[in-house]
This record gives structure tokens, sequence and C-alpha cells, in this order.
RNA sequence: GGCCCAUUCGUCUAUCGGUUAGGACGUUAGAUUUUCAUUCUAGAAAGAGGGGUUCGACUCCCCUAUGGGCUACCA
């Protein structure tokens, strides 16, 4: 039975590649009848952000990836939040010592730090290992008494993972394939803190992913280099036999491929990297692609694309597309850039093939706002006329408007190609046809008014550009014989006439 | 600096020893269109470099280069 977590730190929101590690695991346990786990691993007092899980347990849910068990929705390994299962934690980490695999550590911040300056300033790197344990302030090289003592008298202590020296430690990645480390380049890590009372990250996910029976871990590469630590310490505690399997994916990089991708990038490039808007209770705020007017299938399959292939040709695929393919061996090794373009143009994909009544439910509201009665009949018509002029939702509106607000101002650039000549005249005499006509169907008034301008040999372009502007105010839109169809006779004669009327008659 | 991971068109990728190295985004040029889009057609565009292994390497191995990650009482 496949049991997957995914396990965010509320540090803050959660910007796309946590989406995506979050969007593999779910894929993952949906493509094996397993089960998708949410954690929060807030383990860090320090960096722990209100809001901020809340925010990812929205996130998740725009996305469509839905959580079975954890935080929000509880599971029979409740609780789910590190910081309320703190007392598990310090019975591991002293089982540990007792074994002799962890040790005391009495060195304070200060100590550290000055030993640290002192190497550097020698061009050495400090790593507190196996070479050094022994000369500082540990139980290792204390009597029992001693170390009773200070333990009594509260003196503070953090405890350490006592390394072994020139050991090779073979890892298996389901990515990567195999690791080898040796384990003398590894250093002593603090699995247990002196300042909060709780463990670190590495103690906290080896001793939850095996009490909650995870059995993927599917996490970015960042991790990589502390899969070595985690591996001893899975046979440390004895449990090396049901460790979870392991998977480190690719990061997703900034657009120029400098580096992970990060918030900033965001600002910089004009684009989101988070799926919500962000907006913290102090510091800054960032956009997201929801407000941005994507649409999250469209969010999670280009997501998905970043780093993954299902082989072959296919890119648009719903959810239920991705589980059906989603292997980890398809998982690509590299890391991918973030890519602006090709998300727009998937969004717009989503767009095109999106139904008009879904689009006219998100429409009604902005027309709302802006005062605009419509019936919802009227809207979904106008949706199927703009949506292939659309990229992202929020384009809706600005392609929109002009089928329920006459135009108020005409386009400059266009009024001084077309409203020249005798083109203005020309249009008055187009005015007379469709003031004659009852109601106005696109198809038999274009056959009209294409008959009229050219029976009388008028210039088709200038007269249709001058049409349009009177009807829209601007060279975009539909059709000018579908926009009057929508606008109904009526509203195409008061728009006809007010151009006629507002702009200048002739330039002679 | 040390350790680890990676390397196919500008970008995301397909290829799992034998292909004219395929697709998509972007880009260029056309077509369609009264406009803006959409759509369609065509084009340019890639195996980092050097050694091996092999009848044959993009594919396997090694070295170099380059990029990235980690190197906290952060995750």
């Amino acid at each position: 039975m496949v049991r997957v977590r995914f396990a965010p730190s509320p540090t803050g929101a959660l910007h796309i590649g946590g989406v995506r590690t979050a969007l593999y695991n779910y894929l993952f346990a949906r493509a094996h009848g397993g089960t998708f786990i949410l954690r929060i691993e807030d383990t860090d007092s320090g960096r722990f952000v209100p809001g901020a899980e809340q925010y990812i347990v929205e996130a998740l849910k725009w996305c469509g990836i839905v959580v079975d068990e954890g935080v929000s929705v509880g599971g029979p390994h409740a609780p789910y939040r590190q910081s309320e299962r703190s007392e598990i934690y310090l019975k591991y980490a002293t089982e540990l010592v007792a074994k002799g695999d962890a040790y005391y550590a009495f060195d304070t911040a200060q100590e550290l730090a000055a030993l640290r300056a002192r190497k550097e300033a020698a061009g050495e790197a400090f790593a507190y290992n196996f070479q050094i344990r022994e000369k500082l302030r540990t139980s290792l090289t204390m009597s029992p008494g001693e170390l009773e003592e200070l333990l009594g008298n509260g003196t503070q202590y953090v405890i350490r993972y006592k390394m072994p020296k020139d050991e090779q430690i073979v890892m298996q990645d389901l990515i990567r394939g195999q690791v080898i480390v040796n384990s003398s380049t590894l250093d002593d890590k603090v699995l247990y803190k002196s300042m909060d009372h709780l463990p670190t990250y590495h103690l906290a996910n080896i001793v939850d992913d095996h009490l909650m029976q995870i059995t993927h871990v599917i996490r970015g590469e960042e991790w990589l280099p502390s899969l070595p630590l985690h591996y001893v310490l899975y046979r440390s505690l004895g449990w090396s036999d049901t460790q979870p399997q392991f998977a480190h994916l690719p990061l997703i990089l900034k657009p120029d491929g400098k580096g992970k991708l990060s918030k900033r990038d965001g600002d910089k490039l004009g684009f989101a990297v988070f799926p919500l808007q962000w907006t913290p209770e102090v510091g800054d705020g960032a956009r997201g692609f929801r407000e941005d007017g994507f649409l999250p299938d469209a969010f999670i399959n280009m997501l998905a694309l970043l780093g993954w292939s299902p082989g072959g040709d296919r890119e648009i695929m719903t959810m239920e597309d991705m589980v059906a393919d989603f292997s980890l061996d398809k998982v690509s090794r590299s890391g991918a850039r973030f890519d602006p373009d090709k998300a727009r143009w998937i969004n717009a994909e989503y767009l095109h093939h999106s139904s008009d009544a879904f689009l006219a439910e998100y429409l009604m509201p902005i027309l709302r706002e802006h005062h605009i009665e419509a019936s919802v009949a009227y809207v979904e018509h106008v949706c199927s006329l703009v949506k292939e002029r659309a990229t992202l939702l929020t384009d809706l509106w600005d392609l929109s408007r002009f089928y329920f607000i006459a135009p108020t101002e005409y386009d400059q650039k266009v009024v001084a190609k077309f409203w020249k000549g005798d083109n203005p005249r020309h249009l008055a005499r187009i005015l007379e046809i469709v003031k004659a006509m009852d109601t106005i169907q696109e198809q038999t008034a274009q056959a009209t008014i294409h008959d009229f301008i050219t029976q009388e040999g008028l210039p088709m372009g200038g007269v249709m550009n001058t049409l349009r502007l009177s009807l829209v105010g601007a060279n975009m839109g539909a059709s000018c014989f579908a926009i009057m169809e929508t606008l109904g006779q009526k509203e195409s004669v008061q728009r006809i006439e007010q151009a006629l009327k507002i702009l200048p008659m002739n330039d002679n």
C-alpha cells in the first residue's frame, strides 16, 4: 500500500516548486491507489509565519490536489503538525544517545561561531565531525557524573548524531539510481535543538515517516545531500528494513537558469511564482497564478510538464490523464527552467476549450462590479465570441467590455487611419441600411452590406473598419456582423450615429 | 574550498546502441481574415569537449568543462 506525504514548512507562501512536489506526490499516490498525506513541518519556531499553513491548504485545494490524510482532514496518525508531536521526538533522540549513536553537546552558539571563524581565517571549512567532536564539550568525553550534573542544572544542550567515520553509504534513488557517499565527508548534525526544544527536520522527518508508515519519499533535490544522514538514522533506529524509498526531484530554475526559482523572480518577471495571491500580516505580498487569470487545470498541467513527460508528444492533459501515465522513472534528472510563455500558451489552450457557461460564471461578478446588468445567456454568447482571443481569464473583461458599454472614446490610431476621406459618408449610408433592418442576423446582414459595398464600388476595408470603429471604438473583436447581431439593431444604430456625431465628418 | 547531482534546438522535452534526432513553446516567412485574435502551412534551430567500450554511440564507462544543490540549534 503506497503512502506518500507532502511535508512543507509554514514559512510563507508555497511557491510553484513546492506545489509541483505536492503534485508529483499526489499523482504517484493516485497512480498506485495510495494515500496522499499532508504534514506540516513547523519545527523551526523562529521561521513560523501565521497564515502560511492555511495558504498551503487553500493552494492545494485550488489545484485540485485532494488530501486524504493530514492537517485539515485528520486521520489515524494525527496530529499531523510536528509542533503538536514534540514529545514524541525527544524519546528517539535519547534512545540514540543510549545506543551510542548520538551524544549531548554543550557548545554555545558563540563558541561555535568562534570556532567557525578561526577555521575560515585559516582558509579551511569548519565541520562538526569525528575530527573535532572529542575536543569539544560533549557527553562523549565527560564522566557520567559530570554529564548528569550539566543535564540536571538546566545547562543548554543539543543532541548530535555521531556520524560514523569512513563508511561508504550506499543509497538508492528512484530517479537517480545508486548514490554513494563516504561518511567522513559528513558532519554531526543536530537532531534536537536546545533553543525551542524541538527536533530538527532530519529527526522529525525520519520519525514521522516511520510512524506514519510512509512508503515513498518524493521531495526536491535540495534534500539529496542529507539522504546519507537519513539512511544512517533509519539504521540507528532499527528501521532500515521498513524505510521508505526515495525520489529526489529536479529543481525548478529561474528562466535564465541561474539558480532556484524564488519569490523575487516573480517580481522581476512580472509573473506569478505562487499559485495564490499571498498577503501576509507583515512583510511583502506576492501575486498568484489564480489572480493573474490562470485556470487551475492549466496551472497543474504546466507544472507537471516541468520535469516530467508522459513520453511521446502529449502535452495537454487532465489530472486523470496524468495519473494514468505518471511514473517516477519518467521524471527527468536535470533542473527545469520555468517558462512564462509556455505557461501562458497552456492556459490559452484551456481557456479556448472552456465552456461558455464556465467563462460566463467568471465574468458575471466582474460585470456586476461595473454595474452592468446582463442576462446569463447574453454573457455566455459574448464569451463564445471573445474566448479564442483570450490568454488569461483576466483578459475577458477587456475583450468584452464593448459588448456591454458603447465606446466613449475612439482609438486615435484607428481614427487617423480610417476616419478620413469619404469613409464617414459611406458609413452614413451603411447606417441607413442598418436602420431599415428589423433585426440583425449575422449572415443576412453581411450579405446585404457586402453586396451594397461591392455594387457601389466602395472600398471594403475602409468602410468595414470605419463601421468597426463606430461599434467597438477600436480595431478588435469578432466579425462586425456578429457584433451587430449580438448588440441588436437598436444599439448598433445608436453606436453608428454616435460615432458620426462625435467624430469629425470629414477632413477636406 | 569540500561533498553531491546534472548536461539533446533559445526553453520544456521524446529517444531507453542502429532514427533524415521527433514534438511543443518562442521565433521567422506565408495563407486565411474588413480588424484583433484564432486556425493552417512552411522554415531556421540541438546531442558541451576529449578519450574509451562496441561492427555501430545522443544513448554505456572515464576525464575535463559548465550549470545547479548542499555545506545552520532552516526546512
